[in-house]
DNA sequence: TGACCAATGCAACTAAGTTGCATTAAGCTA
DNA sequence: TAGCTTAATGCAACTTAGTTGCATTGGTCA
């Protein structure tokens, strides 16, 4: 289930150091299974004193590069992250942001395969989310 | 094929006005078959003067709520636009933003009412972009 | 052609994210 | 565990996308 640790291991060879941003970032990202922006997460972190934004986007850029954390897009010019650890998709409310989890059967990977050798593209991946209006956006629209 | 001009007569009776830079944006969204961001478009439309970015967004907001254009994210932190009059996806390098158009078998609309349903959201709509290196970006990295 | 009001311009602002450089602290080594 | 190296952090100042409120302009229709 959990690679993290070994993962982290593997960063310390290389070099890197487990501070208590990264591991306070780690744990937070790890507990809320829904993609949080900037902002958010570092509110959520606890820590004190409030670790600069500056430093919050450098660890961020930080872990999307080591592949440990991924960037979704909600379409309304704010990344969110969430770890990369299980493939899923997102059901996003237009007004409110609200997300669902969605699960679908992968025939997209098979896609990135073969789009990959179409194109002559390398390391393919795919972003597929879902927008509508939740129940009580549409109720109160 | 071109809906336009019946869906440009319908605004008119809804009491929208038809001015130069809502053609001149039309024109040039219609020419490039590539999403675009707002500066990009105002470059392209050769108007003199400028118009202002204001209006830019402006007349975006409104293409979009009027479902005539479609916004599109590279996941880069720009909004991009396109017409909507055709739906695919795109495959976009992620070093260069280098575009080209992904047609697939459109199993995803299906999904869409499913989850709809399922969730209790109305509108559904999906958003799918592949990320890669193209060739030229591989070769160099 | 004149009047109405949708559309545009303008200035000032917000908010996300970045850069360069000085300072701090993780973790290895003796 | 004290000291050293340098990765990580903080800070200030900046950039860039996009927004807001209000004054002005110009499509459209009578």
């Amino acid at each position: 289930m959990n690679v993290l640790p070994a993962r982290i291991a593997q960063l310390k060879k290389q070099g890197f150091r487990l501070t208590k941003l990264r591991s306070a970032m780690l744990r937070v990202l790890t507990e809320t299974a829904r993609p949080m922006s900037a902002a958010e997460l570092t509110e959520k972190l606890g820590l004190s004193p409030t670790p600069h934004k500056t430093s919050l986007y450098r660890e961020l850029d930080f872990f999307v590069a080591q592949a440990i954390v991924q960037a979704v897009d909600f379409n309304d010019g704010v990344r969110r992250f969430e770890m990369r650890d299980r493939h899923h998709h997102h059901l996003i409310c237009r007004l409110c942001k609200t997300v669902r989890d969605v699960e679908l059967p992968e025939t997209l990977f098979l896609q990135e395969k073969k789009i990959a050798k179409l194109f002559g593209f390398r390391d393919v991946e795919h972003s597929l989310e879902f927008f509508g209006l939740c129940t009580r956006c549409a109720a109160r629209a």
